[in-house]
DNA sequence: GTCTATAGCGAGATAGAC
DNA sequence: GTCTATCTCGCTATAGAC
């Protein structure tokens, strides 16, 4: 009897997108159940399988959103001729679009070897055209002379690598604003490629 | 009495310890079975419980080891006067120990979510204790006015995600010699910190 | 579109033979 | 010290009612 009428699909699609996100960034893909994402979108687990095939196709979709949000926001950015205002506008955009998506973020990079391998290799080719973008500013800014680094592809990693460590400590509500975190990582990245 | 042990429980346990080590980071500890661990070191499931009460404490037990035996090395190097000294000292050393440990690295990085509260408090303590000794070296710097940066624990965090980044690309049999990425690391880092 | 119910499987952990 | 056998539980995914 007493099932619930009257609910939306419309709404229920993207409730079940935000809270195997957050359940996923929390707990772990393979920690995390069917019935635990159900239960929080306050659906039966057996009404997930209207929006997606399995459960390894709901991670594949929520990694392969984050990385097209970011490639597309990325691609918005205007674009500079000057490499250290590209090099600027890159650190500033990272850590901004990467602190305001965490769980995303953490996800994306820790959930990579629960992807069967054809997914895999769909959303590692997108990480390395992000990893590309850097590396094609620092490599144009070597050339140029403006920056002073041995190697432009392991200055990417490194800083990349930096700069999204900031999702592992920062809380909103802590003794430093976001405005000023940006400053002062913008500094370290400054000084390390010795612009 | 001393009744002979049987030889193989010698080598079972830390055969145990490797193939849980190497299972766990490779596909996440939720998503390994103690079957699985089981069959790697050639025992039945059963077996493992001699060695461990339960999957949980297998898992801490990895992380603790992995923790005590970072914080002996660092306590192991000799004491450095020089905060630009000090800072070389523990960007080598970071690098050196890390890039060798990766599956370990991994886990302790990773499978803290899955840590029970208290568990996860220990660990958490001994990884503070890590970025301290970071943060005391880049402090003292600041103090003399060997390094020129805003914020010597943000610092600290910024550097250690940074060095730490090399475990998730470096592989060996790369271009790049250990020798060779060690030199520009520590080149950044110098910077970074403006010394 | 969501529900109830369940098939089919594999998990963690334990008991007792050898 | 290790094995076989098994208990009990929770999982993914599906079927069919409404």
């Amino acid at each position: 009897m007493a099932r619930k009428k009257n609910s939306s699909a419309e709404t229920t699609r993207p409730r079940i997108r935000e809270a195997a996100l957050r359940l996923f960034a929390r707990h772990g893909y393979a920690a995390v159940s069917m019935r635990q994402i159900a239960t929080e979108v306050g659906v039966q687990a057996g009404t997930l399988y209207l929006y997606t095939a399995d459960k390894q196709t709901l991670l594949f979709d929520l990694m392969q959103a984050h990385m097209q949000d970011l490639l597309a926001a990325l691609a918005a950015l205007p674009a500079q001729d000057d490499p250290l205002a590209a090099l600027e506008q890159f650190t500033r955009f990272h850590l901004r679009h990467h602190r305001a998506r965490q769980d995303a973020v953490f996800i994306s990079y820790m959930e990579l070897r629960n992807l069967e391998p054809e997914n895999f290799e769909r959303i590692e080719a997108m990480r390395r055209a992000y990893e590309a973008h850097l590396a094609g500013i620092l490599a144009r800014g070597k050339a140029t002379g403006t920056f002073d680094l041995p190697d432009a592809k392991l200055a990417a990693y490194a800083l990349i690598a930096m700069l999204t460590g900031v999702t592992t400590w920062y809380r909103e509500g802590g003794p430093l604003s976001l405005a000023r975190v940006e400053d002062i990582y913008w500094d370290m990245v400054q000084k390390a490629v010795g612009a």
